[in-house]
RNA sequence: GGUCUCUUGGCCGAGUGGCUAGGCAACGGUCUGCAAAACCGUGUACGGCGGUUCGAAUCCGCCAGAGACCUCCA
């Protein structure tokens, strides 16, 4: 564990040095879907932000828990008063069952997020199999005096929260600015302030998902269940929380909120947030309507993709930019992405075939170094990537004899060129898909036998025997026919 | 309206006071009967206008444009 891994805290506003509460150990918590939906290539990104941080500690040695929750209860849709949730009101418009529709999108996500080889994390707990934890979190804030009970449902008291405690330090939001600022929306008497969130919310009479609690047959807020789930799986206080950038305010603040008033101090040691991704200069979200889904990608089925792109042409694409910027989404640069991880991947090819020689002219600890510096420097992948392609050079000027390496040095270069792109930055070898294949196979064969027949006509009996005969070997069963062959394969 | 961020060569994207990533495309070369592929090589770009500085894409100010959050969102 030489590496000193420097991260950038949302917190701090500053790139902190990464020191875990004990020494060898690092919990990290990082929210992710709500299952109402298939996954979209937003979805993607910090899965794999956070498959790489998760990736690249372990690799330093670590003992990483990671836990990355389903979130399949308590998301209120647009209009709060309306107590009914994304995953009710999906079943509703499907007419299936509530749980149906959560494993529905969760097997879906879980199968987009392998085919992108993101490691599964080490546990994933679902929102509706810890309700008894969130009514518990909830009568800790009760008892701290941040909350109350109005009418079967139990708000946040935030302005109460504010005066006594720190509020707003993640998004850098005051108080005073965030009340002058806030609409007015109907059916908010029950609470004190519109700044409080539910942390349990009473169930109309028509709303399916419900639980009983001391309040009200209802359902945990929205917010809770991050809180109640992380402080189960990884303590009061841990090392890192992950999200995407959206999720700050409010999300990740009541969180903050919530967590001091259960259990008394501060939860999360470093905060990490992904950018977006873009289409056209505008994010791509569910709500707005331009999200493509991950599926669409590996198909191509959506208007705007020019073709199907592979998972790890999507993992690669990320991964060259820095998750904190956001990345623009366009076919040019996903087929350019594309055509660079093939140059990458055929190197790795390359790499074990190269000639061994006396001495060396290439510096692979260099290389190796930079690798790490830029790793070490809040997952620079895009840099790490940069100077692996400066590996590619390498490898391939070996191979044409412009440079030389000597066993050492290849044996060191296999090592971390191999552990780089596999194991950290998480990149397979795609076989390519053998759809189409037989018919390929066939007009190849129909094109051979149409050559023979070529050679036929200009007595060119040779070349038509060779061709019949070569096929015949191949397991092939050739047979001329008045009007031209039949052919099929044995077997 | 409030808060914040961004603007880099044909495209995507790093970097962030002097050493000027990388990928794709383009161009040149090697190879090849020709072609394709492959490989090697080549690119001084940082929105505009001022300022600070020996020196700025990098710091400061103004202007223009774009975006994010303020509401569910990855």
């Amino acid at each position: 564990m030489e590496q000193k891994l420097i991260i950038y805290n949302t917190l701090s506003r500053k790139k902190e040095l990464f020191e875990p509460l004990n020494p060898g150990y690092v919990g990290m918590y990082v929210c992710g879907p709500t299952v109402y939906g298939n996954a979209h290539l937003g979805h993607a990104r910090p899965a794999i932000t956070f498959d790489l941080l998760f990736r690249y500690l372990v690799h330093l040695g670590f003992k990483v828990r990671y836990v990355r929750n389903i979130t399949d209860v308590g998301h209120l849709v647009a209009d709060a008063d309306e107590g009914e949730d994304k995953i009710a009101k999906k079943a509703e418009l499907e007419k299936l069952e509530p749980m149906e529709v959560v494993q529905k999108y969760t097997n879906n996500y879980q199968w987009n997020m392998q085919m992108l080889n993101i490691l599964p994390p080490s546990i994933e707990p679902r929102a509706s199999g810890h309700i008894i934890e969130q009514i518990e979190t909830v009568k800790k804030i009760l008892n701290s005096g941040y909350a109350y009970e109005s009418k079967g449902s139990v708000y946040f008291d935030v302005e109460k929260f504010a005066r006594e405690n720190e509020y707003g330090a993640l998004s850098g939001r005051k108080v005073d600015d965030l009340l002058s600022n806030t609409r007015e929306l109907e059916g908010q008497e029950e609470k004190r302030s519109p700044l409080d969130f539910a942390i349990w919310k009473k169930a109309q009479p028509g709303h399916i998902m419900r639980w009983p609690s001391p309040w009200s047959d209802g359902f945990p807020g929205w917010h809770l269940e991050c809180t109640a789930m992380s402080t189960k799986y990884l303590g009061e206080t841990f090392d890192i929380h992950g999200g995407g950038i959206d999720l700050i305010f409010p999300h990740h603040e009541a969180e903050i909120a919530q967590s001091k008033a259960a259990n008394g101090k501060p939860s999360v040691r470093y905060w990490m947030h992904n950018n977006m991704i873009t289409l056209n200069g505008q994010k791509m979200g569910k709500s707005l309507g331009n999200a493509i889904s991950l599926n669409e990608f590996f198909t191509g089925s959506h208007p705007l993709l020019e073709k199907a792109y592979s998972p790890m042409t999507i993992r690669f694409f990320m991964l060259q930019a820095h998750y904190r910027s956001t990345l623009d989404f366009t076919n040019e640069a996903l087929q350019a992405a594309e055509k660079g991880l093939a140059r990458l991947m055929k190197a790795v090819g390359t790499l074990e075939t190269l000639k061994i020689s006396e001495k060396s002219t290439v510096d692979i600890a260099g290389l190796k170094e930079k690798c790490y510096a830029a790793m070490n420097d809040d997952l620079n992948s895009p840099i790490a990537i940069a100077h692996l392609f400066d590996g590619v050079r390498i490898i391939n000027s070996i191979n044409d004899g412009a440079e030389k390496i000597n066993e050492a040095g290849c044996q060191e270069l296999k090592s971390f060129f191999k552990s780089f792109i596999f194991d950290i930055l998480g990149f397979k070898q795609e076989e390519r898909k053998d759809e189409g294949g037989q018919e390929i196979l066939s007009n190849i064969v129909d094109l051979l036998l149409n050559l023979r027949i070529e050679a036929k006509a200009n007595k060119d009996w040779g070349t038509a025997d060779k061709i019949r005969d070569e096929l015949t070997k191949l397991g092939f069963e050739v047979k001329d026919t008045k009007d031209g062959f039949e052919w099929k394969l044995k077997k």
